[in-house]
DNA sequence: CGATAAAATTAGATTAAACTAATTACTTAT
DNA sequence: ATAAGTAATTAGTTTAATCTAATTTTATCG
């Protein structure tokens, strides 16, 4: 599923809190965001729902994996528009953040690439931000966070000697790429694509697979 | 006020069904926009109460000045953007229009021209179409039907010699640049800036007078 | 410790954009 | 000109993201 603008807010605010050792409650968030408190308490049941994030009243909100990725790519995006916009488009420093708040919801990550490649891989953006990215942000997270859609190349397998065999016979190995093609409501089937080839992951070893997503 | 993605969507496709001299009536915009007839109708009244468009059951709905005005920059958008991944970041042609479709709404005016001057002031979009601009597509409008915030030449006034006389002698006159700043609830005063001073007009002048919006 | 202040939570309302189901109003072909 | 078939319209529902008002919890300070 995709997320809506301001799903994608809430997972970047607290993103910026975990940075800045701000506890995000609710009434931080609600005072960094511009609404009020119960907006936000409703907002941190859904994103918990989803598994992007992890409340607890006296601890505030804390990203899960699969938010701490998602929270970093819009921040990527972010920057890299930012970027873009000033170094070549010549955009006013005036209006560039506001501008790249817009942009980063609307902007895919093919989008993302082809600036990123423009640019020259850049790694700070313009105000000397780092721009989060592949090795110095993006660690390896489990094939178990790994978002619908999304590719990744494999970093690591802990398996039984048996299903590594299993796994290995089928191209399914360290160093190869994959994209979660989907999965069974209940998470006991992931399936996977190579582009020539599908194959499907048992839910209980998801845990132990990790892989380095592209973007 | 902003328009909504749906709301400048839905002018898009009046546009066009206009450019094909197809009747633009609550059932052929449900088709096309993939939704249900009573969902158009409630946006119709919505557009018709922004004197954006005009509904009638019999002849569908059809833009008015404003709104034909923010379909055509939403369309020139699309097309700007459209060339320019493809131009300059040589996007793949099969995501282009899909990507567009996302960044038309989140692009601002300035971001357009720069996007334009970047490209040298195309007349035509990778596929072809005519990319609407200033002498090609903006005609001159009513004063009345500028929306606020957007500046504009002055190109015809049509006054009495006394009245004209009074707006000249204070810089509002034929080729001069103003920006609509704000409007009374009852359209009875329309305040005009130049960046220097300010200049209210009367709202029962304000179809005399025509000007072309800047985008 | 207990009173007060601050924060969290719950309940219920609102708005925009969608829907379904039911009704009304046209068209049109026989 | 009338029955059948479309299209338009109305009424009421839903969902996401917000709000306000009221209540409960938690902190803090004297």
């Amino acid at each position: 599923m995709e997320l809506s603008k301001s799903q994608e807010d809430y997972l970047k605010i607290i993103w910026y809190m975990e940075r800045d050792q701000i506890k995000a409650t609710a009434k931080a968030v609600a005072d960094w965001y511009q609404v009020k408190p119960p907006t936000v308490l409703s907002m941190f049941k859904q994103l918990s729902q989803m598994e992007l994030i992890e409340y607890d009243k006296t601890k505030g909100a804390r990203l899960l994996e699969k938010g701490d990725f998602l929270a970093r790519k819009l921040i990527r995006k972010h920057r890299l528009v930012e970027t873009f916009l000033e170094k070549v488009l010549k955009m006013d420093d005036q209006i560039l953040h506001e501008e790249a708040e817009k942009l980063e919801h609307a902007i895919s990550d093919k989008l993302m690439y082809l600036i990123d490649a423009f640019l020259g891989f850049p790694d700070k953006d313009p105000h000397g931000s780092p721009i989060p990215n592949w090795g110095e942000h993006l660690k390896a997270i489990q094939l178990k966070n790994v978002i619908i859609g999304h590719s990744f190349r494999v970093q690591d397998i802990q398996l039984t000697a048996e299903l590594e065999q299993y796994y290995t016979a089928r191209q399914f190995a360290k160093g190869t790429t994959w994209t979660l093609q989907d999965k069974t409501p209940d998470n006991s089937v992931y399936t996977l694509t190579n582009g020539k080839a599908f194959l499907a992951v048992s839910g209980t070893i998801v845990s132990s697979i990790k892989v380095i997503p592209h973007y």
